[in-house]
DNA sequence: ATGGTTGTCTTACAA
């Protein structure tokens, strides 16, 4: 069956408030290498929106032309060699926003757009590389600026999802060895407890609301065949209005499989 | 599991 009239026949028994609309978040780790598997999933699941982070390409080189003959418009804020976030809609998007309002940042890690009605606020969340560190400090000072900048948006827009790289894995379910990683970058109490107030401005994480039991993750470290042995983190997140409605939601895991893959793999939300 | 692997105007740094 074909997965355009799966989502039809899944979502069927719900209210429908606006068109309904498949959501993925991914992180491609350089869009110049990953293209090919970026246009064979816009094949595949068909998406009618697709929020990518650390494209690591400058505007004045993004693929525009490729993403267009697969069917689809293309926003952009990109940064040689780092960072970089890309919407792709089968839509119009409007009201773009690059920057948070009161923080003077090069880093280029936001990318807000108004798709269908709905919000789109596709982030790359800073890593932080390891609790305590600069890093750590800049990671906690962009999403402070981040969450006021939210609070705006929220206000703005009923119909909101914020999607993409959290780089925060919110519980021990979105861990493959809580052990091991307690305390450490992605897992500190401190990030979970700014997953949580993100949450509290009246956002759901769609995907754990549909999974609420199962371990999911999004994330696979290239080293010690991670993958393989399934040691992964659940740090890809589309957190949306109660408004939004989600009816189903998956890892395409399948795509941190192939050949020359991103550490990431995408994460997709249908909503009615 | 802290060993390694990716990506980047690389030989260091970020993840």
């Amino acid at each position: 069956m074909p997965i355009r009239t799966g989502l039809l026949l899944e979502c069927q028994h719900r209210a429908i408030h606006h068109l309904p609309m498949r959501i993925t978040t991914w992180n491609v780790n350089s869009l110049n290498v990953r293209l090919p598997h970026l246009l064979e999933y816009l094949a595949e699941f068909e998406p009618d929106v697709v929020a990518l982070q650390e494209t690591k390409v400058p505007d004045e080189k993004f693929p525009v032309a490729e993403v267009e003959a697969a069917g689809y418009r293309v926003i952009f804020s990109g940064q040689k060699t780092y960072n970089g976030v890309a919407t792709i809609s089968r839509d119009e998007a409007t009201d773009m926003v690059t920057d948070i309002p009161e923080l003077d940042d090069p880093q280029r890690r936001l990318l807000a757009t108004t798709i269908n009605g709905v919000r789109i606020v596709n982030v790359y969340i800073p890593n932080g590389q390891e609790v305590g560190s600069e890093k750590y400090a800049y990671k906690f000072h962009w999403l402070h600026a981040f969450k006021d900048y939210l609070k705006g948006e929220l206000e703005r827009y009923p119909q909101l999802v914020l999607l993409g790289d959290y780089n925060i894995a919110p519980t021990d379910l979105d861990v493959h060895d809580p052990m091991r990683w307690q305390g450490k970058i992605t897992c500190s109490e401190q990030e979970r407890a700014m997953f949580r107030e993100l949450v509290s401005l009246g956002l759901t994480d769609t995907v754990r609301s549909l999974h609420p039991d199962e371990p999911m993750f999004s994330w696979w470290d290239y080293r010690m065949n991670a993958f393989r042995r399934r040691w992964g983190i659940r740090i890809d997140h589309l957190l949306a209005t109660e408004s939004m409605r989600p009816c189903a939601a998956g890892v395409a895991t399948d795509y941190r499989a192939r050949e020359r893959p991103s550490d990431h793999a995408p994460v997709w939300v249908n909503f009615a």
